[in-house]
DNA sequence: CCTACCGATCGGTAGG
DNA sequence: CCTACCGATCGGTAGG
């Protein structure tokens, strides 16, 4: 029974969430108004109350879970034997799967974040700190062992993240360009240029 | 008299549209109010009228003058008798230059153009997309000419974007990594890869 | 899940 | 350039 009724909270809760990256990353989180976000649900704005803390807890919850998901596969990356270019392909190529499936989590993961209320926000920008860090050992790995060139390894780490988060302008190519051709031309355009 | 009074004028409200890109950047165009900038400049918030249309007439300045700054080097590069290479090159560094010396009001132009008002949005984002069309353009010129590589024009002119814009964080790397490094080493990420 | 409502804050104006 | 102020909108609560 109340493992019943948790899992119809968990959906309804998981519809707002949905609805509510959808409206944060179309009007940004401070001009989108929680009436606003019951309207697209179709209750009225207090109502949402039941099922959710608040509007910041929304973008808590959605800035966690992208990082998270993040985290979680570059984890997943560097305890692989693969080598370290294919690691970085995979790793691009993620990038670009997650923009793909949750594009409007990703959106206000990278835009919104600094709306998150302490200590959530520090918290929030050491993951990422963190995530930068491992991906700078990962190419210190690959010009140790040959397969990169001797290139600054910050400065790679910074032209990849920057390069794959453009990826949130290709919705408006979507019709235009193939998914597979753009992430191909992506991970060539960027380890070429590394690639020894 | 009315030439001293527009100069006089002309300072103040610079003053204020650097105060405001400053704020906005900060805290975000929604976030911002004006009795915070009035604050940042010393006066009461309805003094600001005398010197502003208004809010939005702000991001618009701001968000313009990005644009043009942009459009007009781009136009010079056009006219220029160097190579794609150099002309690609060229633009990268410029690009650069703008994110360090004018960095409050690109990031500002780059993240909160969403606020714009009609009809003033839809001329902003219609200046982008031709900007971008440019930049194709110059790609299917060095393809044309051997310059470079068959690359997909539109792909490898958002991956050029994307990075470049990327160069917003480079704030946090200011003190770690010079700035004619990172620019070389950006430089020779996005070329190298297209370069045949 | 709703109606009724509150205190805070917003952009901007009136009038001097 | 200021004081005084307004109508609109916000996130959220009370109470049922």
């Amino acid at each position: 029974m109340a493992k019943i009724k948790a899992a119809i909270n968990g959906t309804k809760k998981d519809a707002i969430l949905k609805k509510a990256a959808s409206l944060f990353r179309a009007k940004g989180f401070k001009a989108s108004s929680m009436r606003e976000l019951a309207l697209k649900i179709g209750i009225e704005a207090p109502s949402l109350y039941n099922h959710i803390g608040g509007k910041s807890e929304l973008l808590q919850e959605i800035c966690f879970k992208v990082a998270g998901d993040f985290n979680n596969q570059l984890a997943e990356l560097e305890a692989s034997p693969d080598s370290v270019v294919s690691q970085l392909e995979q790793l691009i190529r993620f990038h670009i799967a997650m923009m793909m499936e949750s594009f409007d989590e990703v959106y206000v993961s990278n835009h919104e974040w600094k709306y998150l209320e302490e200590p959530m926000l520090t918290d929030f920008l050491q993951q990422r700190k963190q995530y930068e860090t491992r991906m700078v050992q990962l190419l210190n790995k690959g010009i140790s062992n040959k397969e990169l060139k001797n290139v600054h390894p910050q400065v790679a780490v910074l032209t990849i993240l920057s390069a794959v988060r453009g990826l949130e302008f290709w919705q408006r190519y979507k019709k235009e360009i193939d998914a597979d051709v753009l992430a191909s031309n992506m991970v060539n355009h960027l380890l070429t240029g590394l690639r020894k």
